[in-house]
RNA sequence: GGGCGCGUAGCUCAGUGGGAGAGCGCUCGCUUCACACGCGAGAGGUCGCAGGUUCGAAACCCGCCGCGCCCACCA
């Protein structure tokens, strides 16, 4: 490593690794259980896909949970940010399956105990790697131990609860209508349903009387699912049809008989007013079908095709042909009214993109109305606070309207479910009956099932373990929004019912950070930016400064502007504390006193810094990291860097400097600590240059506020020294003068018996004594500083200057003067702002 | 159909009642002893539109326009 002197920028390639391996190896990331959960602070990280990769939404919920867990961890907190990976049934057992296309067979050929063999070698090829990345971020997640949804004790727990909750009554089996992915060939939850714009063909057909006294229009855009009719049906009140209530339709094609019924879900106005009743393939048919007792047919089987039921000329067609087929019938019938197209919303598989196919099918549910009271309950009664605000009413809004959740997959990966069949009989347990013959249930649960326990699983429940006792509940869950009911609301669920306790008190939903064009990130449109290349790029601190000052709004485009922005602040970080560090007298080193203003300057940054300090706490406490982020940013730039240290280099650069010096270390360790949970990388390297400090930064206690250091007198005097720089060096560029001369000047002004020999300098002017005639006057808060005339100044560009001046000051006078003479104004407005006004 | 968010400088965004800000980009100037990945000075905004509350509104309220997201079983 070279020497600071030779390091004129921060280099974050060569340096990041480094300190990670220091961080690594003082063991700080880990601490043993001991103590109470209120005395800890922990995070669990949403566990990612064993096959992922990291992406923007890690790396920005990465940056934010290690802000928060680098904060708690220097308030001296014992603090665990467990870590580990879901089996992500679906995902996993897709990849893989592409895998084994590619290879030329299947996972049907290599059957059920291979293939899940492989999957588990593919993991440990390719799981973890996201955790290597999140070590390039930074993350001070306790690496030792890294959880997995389908490890030995965390399988255990699973099906603890399975058995647990089937006793209770709230698991159980059922014939129902259920989302059918014909892609993953598996039921899905609600949840994993999305619904797209599709237009079809609305179908008008005629179902004739069995009276034989004409027929029945209904309206259908799938024909196909007629086959499975069991009854047609219209409003209560509509007069149209009354007579026909309780009479029977003759089904086209079929002949089944269909009883025809009353229902107030038909809607009058819509198509003809009667609906074909579908039990077996619409979600809405079945509940009508369940309410009137009707058979429950199904004619399409879980391969997509038509089943024997549907009659032989119609088996083994695919729906889509089936539709075709039975149309062309129906025409040839002249049972076709007449056909409009039709545009609706129609749902297709989150996953596989495919367009669902309701059927009944025999699956598992969780029955959720009770579980969901308690999870409502810990919101309105605070024990559960959810951030941002916008977010707890999406939330309750889903619990209050909560329906059963289908819970089984018909997929290999995954935890298969604890069930055995012998004929008639059913065994539920963790572990197999006694006895032959039973077979186990090919299912497995549904992935959030698993993930629904994570925060207490992964500590070791069910046992009473250490960690349990000293790290749950945990403090914060932080996520994005999209998975606020799949995985969320069900981990509060399940956590008050199973632990007892809100598995978290606080929930912050950030931000969806959206490609450059506006839409989301994604491979297919290519659009997406690997957060990797930008620590390349930028370097780490860059990135998590980038991407936590862009995270305020519930979505925003990714910038990379604001990752320069943040490796600028690295790097002026860096050089700042060189100025320092080069200028450190041999013997000072940092003592742990507060450090000493020994001049008005010293007393004003110090003051800033407190506020800096107070700010950055308050902004991290409330989880507005963009507020924690911009603040710091402000505080190094515009004061630290700009004016405290511009003002102190002729005494940092003096003989006899150890005040100023010793002041401005102390200054320098207690900014790099309020900086650290925001770019640790950068503040953790300049706090190994600082003599006395054995330590790591990492594990040092936060620099606390002390609001008796804040002075609103030295931050008056030096902020009127600041505008009268600016508005000197702002005449002086006006005019054009040779940014080297020094001008003569006078300086007519109150307020600067401490500044004055600063303005002089950072405005490169020399007080003069001289009674002279001024060349120009420039208006200085408290005054004016009138120039003096020198060959080096342009009188008429001084002039003309001037003249501008005095145009803009004889309008705000005005426009204080009408101010002022409003009566409204005078009255009501607060004192300050009325002074504010007549000191002008 | 309901809910949420957004609309501020050319771009990306801060700013929740007292004279509009940052980063990037642009213009001019500067090898000033921490930093040229730098420093200084500028140009550039009827704060989406229209009402209202207020002495005072970018901010608070109402309506509209535009963009995005979420939820919803209407053939």
């Amino acid at each position: 490593m070279s020497t600071l002197e030779d390091r004129t920028r921060w280099e974050p390639a060569e340096a990041e690794a480094r300190i990670f391996e220091r961080w690594l190896e003082s063991g700080l990331f880990h601490v043993e259980p001991d103590g109470t959960a209120e005395a800890s602070f922990s995070i669990v990280i949403p566990p990612p896909n064993v096959t992922g990769a990291l992406h923007m939404g890690h790396a920005l919920n990465g940056s934010v949970q290690d802000c928060l867990i680098r904060y708690h961890r220097m308030l001296g907190k014992r603090t665990r940010w467990t870590l580990g990976t879901d089996h992500a049934g679906i995902a996993t057992q897709t990849q893989v399956e592409k895998l084994l296309r590619s290879e030329g067979t299947s996972r049907e050929e290599i059957g059920r105990e291979a293939f899940v063999e492989r999957v588990w070698k593919w993991r440990e090829e390719y799981g973890g790697i996201i955790f290597k990345q999140f070590q390039r971020l930074g993350a001070s997640c306790d690496y030792e131990q890294e959880r997995f949804t389908l490890d030995e004790g965390y399988a255990r727990a699973v099906l603890e609860v399975f058995v647990d909750l089937y006793d209770k009554g709230l698991i159980y089996r059922d014939n129902r209508i259920v989302n059918w992915d014909p892609g993953s060939r598996s039921a899905i939850s609600d949840l994993e349903v999305e619904e797209r714009e599709v237009t079809d063909t609305l179908f008008y057909v005629e179902y004739p009387l069995a009276s034989g006294g004409g027929s029945l229009t209904v309206a259908t855009v799938r024909p196909e699912t007629m086959l499975a009719d069991t009854a047609i049906a219209v409003h209560p009140g509509d007069a149209r049809y009354t007579r026909l209530v309780g009479e029977t339709a003759i089904l086209p094609l079929v002949g089944r008989r269909l009883r025809i019924i009353a229902d107030p879900y038909v809607r009058p106005e819509f198509g003809t007013g009667a609906l074909k009743i579908t039990p077996g393939h619409d979600p809405n048919d079945f509940e009508i079908g369940r309410a009137h007792g009707l058979e429950e047919l199904v004619v399409i089987g879980e391969d997509g095709r038509m089943n024997a039921a549907a009659g032989e000329r119609f088996a083994g067609m695919t729906a889509l042909e089936a539709r075709a087929a039975v149309v062309a019938e129906l025409r040839e019938q002249g049972a076709i009214a007449r056909t409009e197209p039709y545009t609706h919303a129609v749902p297709h598989s989150h996953r596989s993109g495919e367009r669902i196919e309701p059927l009944v099918s025999l699956q598992w549910f969780m029955e959720m109305k009770r579980l969901a009271r308690p999870a409502i309950d810990a919101v309105l009664e605070g024990r559960l606070r959810v951030h941002p605000e916008s977010q707890r009413k999406r939330y309750l809004d889903w619990l209050e309207n909560i329906r059963p959740w289908c819970i089984s997959r018909q997929l290999w990966w995954g935890h298969q479910i604890p069930v055995w069949y012998r004929g008639v009989e059913t065994y539920v347990g963790t572990a197999p009956p006694e006895g032959d013959g039973w077979t186990q249930d090919p299912d497995v649960l549904d992935t959030w099932f698993s993930s629904g326990l994570w925060p207490f699983a992964t500590l070791g429940w069910p046992d009473d373990t250490a960690d349990l006792r000293a790290f749950y509940p945990t403090d914060v869950l932080s996520t994005a929004r999209d998975i606020l009911f799949l995985w969320v609301a069900r981990m509060v669920m399940l956590g008050i019912e199973l632990t007892g306790a809100v598995p978290f008190s606080d929930v912050i939903n950030h931000s969806t950070i959206l490609a450059p064009d506006g839409r989301r990130m994604s491979k297919s449109l290519g659009n997406g930016v690997d957060p990797i290349e930008m620590i390349d790029l930028h370097g780490a601190d860059g990135t998590r400064f980038g991407l936590l000052a862009m995270s305020s709004t519930q979505d925003v485009r990714f910038s990379a502007e604001k990752v320069a922005q943040g490796r600028q602040l690295a790097n002026k970080l860096f050089n700042a504390s060189r100025l320092v560090l080069l200028r450190l007298p041999a013997g000072i080193e940092l003592d742990g006193e507060p450090p000493q203003p020994t001049a008005v300057e010293d007393a004003w940054i110090l003051s800033r810094l407190e506020r800096a300090k107070a700010d950055t706490a308050r902004a991290i406490e409330a989880f507005e990291f963009h507020r924690a982020a911009l603040g710091l940013y402000d505080f190094v730039y515009g004061e630290l860097c700009d004016w405290y240290l511009e003002i102190v280099k002729p005494r940092l650069y003096a003989d006899d400097n150890d005040a100023v010096a010793r002041f401005a270390l102390g200054v320098l360790a207690d900014t790099v600590a309020i900086a650290h949970p925001v770019v640790p990388f950068v503040t953790e390297e300049v706090w190994s240059h600082i003599p006395g400090t054995d330590e790591l930064l990492m594990g040092r206690a936060w620099p606390a506020a002390d609001e008796s250091r804040i002075d609103p007198g030295a931050e008056a005097e030096i902020a009127r020294a600041i505008a009268a720089v600016q508005a000197l060096r702002g005449w002086r560029d006006g005019i054009g003068a040779a940014p080297a001369a020094v001008l003569p000047a006078r300086l007519e002004a109150e307020g600067y018996e401490r500044t004055a020999a600063y303005v002089a300098r950072l405005a490169r002017c020399e007080w003069s004594a001289e009674a002279a005639e001024p060349a120009a006057t420039v208006p200085v808060p408290g005054g004016s500083i009138a120039v003096l005339a020198s060959d080096t100044l342009d009188l008429g560009a001084a002039a003309r200057k001037l003249e501008q001046r005095r145009d803009w000051l004889d309008a705000e006078i005005a426009r204080a003067e009408q101010r002022l003479s409003n009566a409204g104004f005078v009255g009501k407005a607060p004192a300050k702002v009325v002074q504010a006004e007549r000191d002008k």
